[in-house]
DNA sequence: ACAAGTATGCACCTTTTGGTAAGTGCCTAA
DNA sequence: TTAGGCACTTACCAAAAGGTGCATACTTGT
């Protein structure tokens, strides 16, 4: 018995519009930056807006602050406009956010110490598609 | 200065080409339906591929290919092609695939624990869309 | 006066993603 | 003979995701 499934993870099927508990989890925090916010918010604590969009480069105004507000509107962070003259506004996460930083923080860890593997991936990946886009030589 | 980090959780910054590791695992397992496909086969042992569409409703053929195709290439799955007459193809977890898939678990615990508050996100974003669409009464 | 920073909004556009539908080759059941 | 299942493959398309750049309203620094 090479391969024996573990256990039955907590991924109960037949859920009301979800395949599992994954799915659900999933579709919460799609989106490119969501996780990111999520667990960068989870490691500092209240963040201006400012802030945050210099912590993660290569993030646009539009995609950050459009992502801050689906997750606002989803309860997970909670925004606060202190209606300053130069407009301050800062976020921070609700306890629901908290729960699901907390959740995010093996996927952190596999990344981290899977990054050797991770990173041959992706070296992988370019190499096919930049093959793919000059199909005659270099 | 006056932002104290509480803690460094295990994300790790300035890595390669990655934001941290929870960046990198990200970008391994994006696209709709590999985390959910990680998952199943964490669950099940070898499926065949035929099982695994079914399995996943709402999933095209083209789709889940093409997630299996870059998950194998990726090292996260392994493909055995017995090649019969019928074909006969299944799927298979690497350990790598393996120790992602552990990794994933928290979410859908996550997911289940959390499915009210999730539902009802959904319901809202639901609703909000269908009002942009009908800008004038239902 | 002018540039810069603050937190956004908005219009426009490209890239990526994902879906549909059809086809392939081979085999079995009706 | 026709139908259907298997494990894909391909071409074509629509929708979503995401990026750029400009605008706002106000203040501070030069």
């Amino acid at each position: 018995m090479s391969k024996t499934p573990p256990q039955a993870p907590p991924c109960t099927p037949t859920l009301p519009g979800f395949t599992c508990g994954l799915d659900a989890t999933l579709r919460v925090v799609a989106g490119k930056w969501k996780p990111l916010i999520l667990y960068f918010l989870a490691q500092g604590g209240p963040t201006r807006y400012g802030e945050l969009r210099r912590a993660m480069r290569d993030v646009s105004d539009k995609m950050l602050i459009q992502q801050l507000k689906e997750l606002t509107a989803d309860g997970l962070v909670k925004r606060t406009d202190y209606r300053e003259v130069p407009p301050r506004v800062d976020y921070a996460l609700t306890p629901l956010g908290e729960s699901l930083a907390q959740a995010l923080v093996p996927l952190c860890t596999w990344g981290t110490d899977n990054l050797a593997e991770v990173t041959r991936v992706f070296a992988r990946r370019e190499a096919s598609a930049s093959r793919e886009e000059r199909p005659a030589s270099e």
